[in-house]
RNA sequence: GGGGAUAUGGUGAAAUUGGUAUACACGCUUGCCUUAGGAGCAAGUGGAGCAAUCCGUGAGAGUUCGAGUCUCUCUAUCCCCACCA
């Protein structure tokens, strides 16, 4: 009896499938194609954990599986490598990013290797290399041609520590995603991305995506939060000009219960509000205004919105709002629990039935309104559903009849309108940080944000002596002078080159397209062969990603379609979460708790075949599990059962005449085909590892074994351990791989 | 505060349309064989009891001949968002 020798075993067949270009993707057309995709990795530089790979691996026994089964697999890998990961371990270890980047990938790219993926790495791409990230600029001088790409000079998130700007999205808790540091309030010259414009198609496209998962979804329309109401126009006085006539300003705000107007006793502004700055010689306590916004100001926001205990403001005295409806004049406070980001930083209180505005009333002795029946409003807010009292011409109505019918005054009056309002915000799109793609924009004192033309493309980032960011809201490439003057594409003036760069998530917005048509120089993706490949049919990743990557990447994707570009609206047909693999001790897998288990280790000491085995059998994919040595031994155990089915005396059934009917074994078989087809179908492979399990403990206990039954029982097993079926299937005497063989 | 998910042995977890709860694996117990280190093999393993038997899927109610599964209420944990107007 031998013994399992998995290294050898491993690399012989490796080293086969690579000869015989087994991975290689069809360039012929002629059957129906499955396009199957993981979320390529960062390569960061402490290289793979053994949770990275549970994703590849199963879309790897997946996309075996569609091979077997007929399909055209196009299964890819490549690099996401542009970013502050790489550029602050660069930083760190006081390499170039780019030489970081390369043994990083280099590192990634070993690890995988050893764990034999059907990747066909004819097809890797890196979004670095300046053949790829030429078409991630020519995409964005689209959608500065269309109007999609703008310049702003709102205020946005800082971080102080990685001394960039950031998106909202990149935001946790009023924190950076990355380091942790609190942000600030920072007005800067930014380009802005306008995914507001296809917020509505995001969220109404998501019922066309029935496999992609409830919960991925259900946070995309969260962020996205579309909330229907209307604006309303109030009409500013102040006091000291009430007799010169002098023209009324009008303060908006966005509210999605309008027909409450009645109940609305005051008003009031963020702290940022251009109302204050307006009328800075109307108010008469602009002193105490201006000291409580100073205030706010040096409160962070998570102080802002952590400190929920009790409400402040100042009143903005000499200044009144006249409340449409019904003419009364109401005050107009500053405070801090309004935001500026949202609506339009300036709300209608409504003390009767707003906890908020209920609580700031009391404190500061507003009057409070009842306009809906239900509650006691002296006692607390009341804000379910009621009838409409003291409210003029909606009193007796509900909400839905009182909707209407206030909307359809304030249209009439002309001072309000029907509105949606959504808390996605535009994308900020630009990085005062190095390693990025460069923005491909010149300015230029005569014309303006030039488009640089597509033919100078990729506009390449430049080499600098020091790539540490400065500090100063401007990007290291603002040193480079050589670099940065020019000459403007449009009247041939001097120029000088935009010297922010992408974010991070630029390069990840539309790769799976490159991969479709990778070495193409003269277009982002042959049109032909996108429609024979796209979109993806099956795209598996973590759930981190649902508000993020996945929110951009269909926004880039739906822009392309509507350019002409690509074929279909949607990228992904299918989207599968993976879940965490914690560490032994339950936490997360961090270098900081030194809890990380490299892969590298484990298929040096029990086979890739093994941890294959292992990651698909742990618990239900989506969910988070603890790693756990000894369940790792039991797919070793469980492969090692198996080999020893090699001395057992293999007969051939004649015309269906098999010796161990009245045993149940066709019936097991049939059942453990079934079942495991099924399951993977499903992404079910713990139970259709379990399925296995039981067939090989029944035919275990038996001296011979039914070489048909066997042959079939190493196809199922082959995608979750493809070097040793191989291994095993060549014994039996065939000469091709078992991958080229029919699914059972 | 809003949204989503989950709750079954010592552990990871199974259980078609409601139909023998705990498959498969880990761990543990006992024995055998060996005696250097991921050992192997055999038997057992939800709880209580000598036993027949009784009790068991977070808690409580309901529908049903029958509920882990369906309905309602509650509790706990996890994830996402959050002074969202």
């Amino acid at each position: 009896m031998e013994k399992y020798d998995h290294k050898s075993i491993e690399l012989k067949w490796q080293k086969y499938w690579q000869k015989e270009k087994l991975y290689k993707t069809s360039e012929t057309r002629d059957k129906p194609k499955y396009y199957i995709l993981d979320m390529f990795p960062y390569p960061s530089g402490a290289g793979l954990h053994v949770g990275h790979p549970k994703g590849y691996i199963a879309t790897d026994v997946f996309a075996r599986m569609k091979m077997m089964q007929g399909y055209n697999v196009l299964h890819p890998m490549a690099w996401d490598a542009f970013g502050l990961p790489a550029e602050n371990y660069a930083l760190e270890n006081k390499v170039h990013p780019r030489q970081a980047v390369e043994e990083n990938i280099k590192k990634f790219k070993s690890q995988l290797l050893k764990i034999g993926f059907t990747y066909d790495w004819g097809r890797e791409i890196n979004t670095t290399d300046p053949e790829y990230y030429k078409w991630t600029q020519w995409i964005f001088l689209q959608m500065f041609k269309k109007g999609l790409a703008y310049e702003s000079h709102e205020p946005i998130n800082w971080c102080p520590s990685c001394q960039t700007g950031l998106a909202n999205e990149d935001l946790e808790n009023g924190k950076c995603e990355r380091c942790g540091s609190e942000i600030e309030r920072k007005p800067m010259r930014q380009w802005v991305l306008k995914i507001t414009d296809y917020a509505d198609r995001l969220l109404n496209d998501l019922e066309k995506l029935p496999d992609w998962e409830e919960s991925i979804k259900e946070m995309q329309r969260n962020w996205i939060g579309r909330s229907e109401g209307a604006i309303v126009q109030f009409s500013v006085i102040a006091s000291e000009a009430k007799q010169s006539n002098e023209q009324d300003n009008k303060l908006e705000v966005f509210t999605t219960r309008p027909d409450t107007l009645f109940g609305c006793t005051y008003m009031v502004v963020a702290p940022e509000h251009d109302l204050i700055k307006n009328y800075e010689l109307r108010i008469t306590n602009y002193g105490e205004v201006k000291k409580y916004i100073e205030q706010a100001k040096k409160k962070s926001d998570l102080e802002r919105t952590e400190l929920q205990k009790e409400k402040t403001g100042v009143e903005l005295e000499g200044l009144m709002a006249i409340n449409p409806v019904n003419n009364e004049e109401i005050p107009i406070f500053v405070a801090d629990y309004v935001m500026m980001d949202y609506g339009t930083g300036a709300i209608m209180a409504v003390p009767g039935h707003d906890e908020r505005d209920w609580e700031f009333a009391k404190k500061y002795d507003l009057p409070i309104i009842e306009v809906l029946k239900g509650g006691d409003v002296e006692k607390q807010a009341f804000t379910s559903d009621g009838l409409h009292v003291n409210s003029g011409f909606l009193d007796g109505l509900d909400k839905k009849e009182s909707l209407e019918k206030i909307i359809k005054w304030l249209e009439k009056n002309k001072v309000g309108k029907k509105a949606v309002n959504y808390k996605l915000k535009d994308w900020v799109f630009s990085r005062q940080r190095y390693w990025g793609e460069p923005i491909p924009i010149i300015h230029c004192t005569k014309c303006g944000a030039v488009a640089v033309p597509e033919k100078d493309l990729p506009v390449k980032l430049p080499e600098v002596k020091h790539y540490e960011p400065t500090g100063t809201g401007e990007s290291p490439l603002a040193n480079i002078k050589d670099w940065v003057n020019t000459k403007c594409p449009k009247c041939g003036g001097p120029g000088k080159r935009e010297t922010n760069t992408m974010p991070q998530w630029a390069g990840s917005s539309w790769y799976w397209l490159r991969y479709i048509d990778p070495k193409n120089d003269k277009a982002l993706v042959d049109k032909k062969k996108e429609k024979y490949w796209s979109p993806v049919d099956f795209y598996v990743g973590g759930a981190e990603h649902a508000t993020r990557h996945l929110i951009y990447a269909r926004f880039w994707h739906k822009f392309l379609f509507d350019i002409g570009v690509v074929n279909y609206p949607e990228p992904f047909t299918r989207l599968q979460h993976v879940g965490l693999i914690l560490a032994e001790d339950g936490r997360k897998m961090s270098k900081r708790w030194g809890n990380v288990i490299n892969p590298d280790e484990v298929v040096e000491k029990y086979g890739a075949d093994s941890l294959r085995v292992y990651e698909m059998f742990m618990g239900p994919f989506s969910g988070a599990c603890a790693w756990n040595t000894n369940g790792l031994i039991g797919a070793r155990r469980f492969l090692e059962n198996v080999y020893k089915l090699r001395d057992k005396k293999l007969y051939d059934c004649q015309g269906g005449d098999c010796k161990m009917k009245e045993l149940g074994l066709p019936k097991l078989l049939h059942k453990t085909i079934k079942k495991v087809s099924e399951d993977i179908e499903n992404f079910h492979y713990n139970t259709a590892i379990a399925q296995m399990m039981i067939f090989v403990n029944f035919i275990s206990g038996f001296e011979v074994l039914p070489r048909g039954a066997f042959r079939n029982f190493l196809k199922l097993l082959a995608p979750f351990a493809p070097h040793f079926a191989e291994e095993l299937w060549h014994e039996l005497g065939n000469k091709e791989s078992i991958f080229k063989e029919k699914w059972p």
